[in-house]
DNA sequence: ACCCAGGTGGCTT
DNA sequence: AAGCCACATGGG
């Protein structure tokens, strides 16, 4: 157990971070502090006004910093955004403490998969009940035995009869094919359209999908995946016909360029969490 | 009982 | 290329 304060700034705000839907291994402690989980470390982090209080339990100060990516400057980002789009102001105030993690690919990989045609909660129970049968434990926290994310070789064991049994549903046999195509082929390199197509061509990953992993797991920020919600809003602030997914891809390329995906995350939390508050 | 959730594969027009 | 539908599961 190690104490660490990361300096934040302005433009990071851990609520809003953890809940944008970017990653699904954390629990809310309560306003402000948030028990997460990343690859086998875990820490408890508390959000002050400039700086985050961490009680690490297996990571160290430069592992939380590079997760959280406290070193890039958001208000470039930001700016250049409002530059090209001025209506993206009321979603930039709203979550403009979001900053996009630096995951594990293989995290993001596997949570996505699960992430498809299933709500938020779901997947996070999904993703748990996976970590404590194939992660290995990393210790009691808050009461429990804590699993790590399962790795590669560990999940590539499965069988998608034992998933099944997790409740894993259809995605089962996605999920232990993909376990088995990464161990040959690894975190995709080149440049960002060759990896994007890479990770299309994974077994029960469509676009949608693939655009959150280039996005949360390789940090491709064009990347601007379409979901249900997206889909929404652009249908709502831009008029597009429902069905015009080509249409929107082409239209955010254009319009948020090399900082889709960014733009995507504003607009998605903006509109999602005020949507699903009652 | 129905519809939806950070969709995709497969089959038919 | 576009339009259906099934797919597991659980919550509203």
């Amino acid at each position: 157990m190690k104490n660490i304060e990361l300096k934040t700034g302005k433009d990071f705000n851990l609520k809003q971070t953890l809940e944008c839907g970017q990653c699904f291994r954390w629990e809310k402690i309560e306003e402000s502090e948030y028990l997460i989980f990343a690859e086998d470390k875990a820490c408890l982090a508390k959000d002050e006004k400039d700086y985050l209080k961490i009680q690490s339990f297996n990571g160290d100060e430069e592992f939380w910093n590079n997760y959280f990516d406290l070193s890039t400057d958001y208000s470039k980002y930001k700016e250049e955004l409002l530059r090209g789009e001025p209506r993206l102001s009321d979603a930039i105030l709203y979550g403009g403490g979001i900053r996009i993690l630096n995951q594990d690919f293989f995290e993001v990989l596997i949570s996505f998969i699960i992430s498809q045609n299933n709500n938020i909660p779901r997947i996070k129970k999904c993703i748990e009940s996976i970590s404590s049968v194939y992660g290995k434990p990393i210790g009691i926290i808050k009461g429990r035995e804590r699993f790590a994310f399962p790795s590669p070789d560990a999940l590539a064991l499965a069988d998608s009869e034992e998933l099944m049994k997790l409740k894993l549903g259809y995605r089962s046999a996605y999920i232990v094919k993909a376990a088995h195509k990464f161990q040959i082929e690894k975190v995709p390199s080149g440049k960002s359209d060759e990896k994007y197509k890479q990770i299309l061509s994974y077994y029960g990953i469509g676009p949608k999908v693939a655009n959150c992993i280039s996005l949360f797991g390789l940090r491709d920020f064009e990347a601007f995946p379409i979901d249900t919600w997206v889909k929404r809003i652009m249908v709502h602030m831009y008029g597009f016909d429902e069905k015009d997914i080509s249409g929107m891809q082409k239209f955010a390329a254009e319009k948020f360029g090399s900082l889709g995906g960014l733009a995507q995350q504003y607009l998605f939390y903006y509109y999602r969490d005020r949507k699903i508050k009652k």
